[in-house]
DNA sequence: CCGTATCCTCCAGGATACTG
DNA sequence: CAGTATCCTGGAGGATACGG
């Protein structure tokens, strides 16, 4: 009769197993952590960004920075609406509650390089 | 003749645009993370780690956990030859001074879902 | 109990060309 | 300048059965 009722964790339509699993579904995959890592200094234009990052694709950035948006973590901001256009984009008030995370992610990055780096 | 020489960082064999994608390289995935925040807590078997992760097939978790011993983060210790096997995991030293990052992944996990979820 | 061995699926991310 | 539109590939992860 009972059921395994895993109490599932959700945010916005997705089921994690666990709180940790819920932070990696949102700031996961390849990209995610560095767009938000060079925001987090400041707001930056697609180009920018795409300088900052220069191992990665432009539809691949499109699709993250989409991504992003949409788990309201950053804000895209439209300047000008005849070309050449000019967007920029920056952290919301949610996604600065990441920041101390970033932070971290970072750091223990820094940390490994400086130590174990080969 | 300047070349682009984007200075990649170098952990283990593999290149890195920045910190915090090198971070992600090693404990990125669907799973890792998940598995470093139940050992954070408590040393376990492979059976208690499961039961801790129910949506996991055998097939990945033991992968996973190859990955994480291979990159030094936890350590595997076997306690009788003969089966029944007996099997412990735990974080070394190294994959222990992860253990910050982990708390804030969790704790924004956590956070989340107490303000956002739906 | 603690895994491996096979086989398979799916989609994140890449390459390249093109547009408002 | 800031992206789409197509097409494609590799590898992460899953399902299931079996082995020490």
């Amino acid at each position: 009769m009972e059921e395994k009722e895993t109490k599932m964790l959700k945010f916005r339509g997705k089921e994690y197993p666990c709180c940790a699993s819920l932070t990696m579904g949102i700031i996961g995959g390849k990209w995610k952590t560095v767009i938000l890592y060079h925001l987090m200094k400041e707001k930056l234009r697609y180009n920018e960004l795409r300088k900052s990052m220069p191992t990665v694709t432009e539809r691949t950035l499109s699709l993250q920075l989409k991504a992003l948006e949409e788990d309201g973590l950053i804000k895209r901001k439209v300047y000008t609406s005849k070309p050449p256009l000019k967007v920029e984009y920056s952290l919301t008030d949610f996604g600065k509650t990441l920041i101390p995370i970033i932070k971290s992610i970072a750091g223990w990055g820094d940390y490994v390089v400086e130590n174990y780096s080969r």
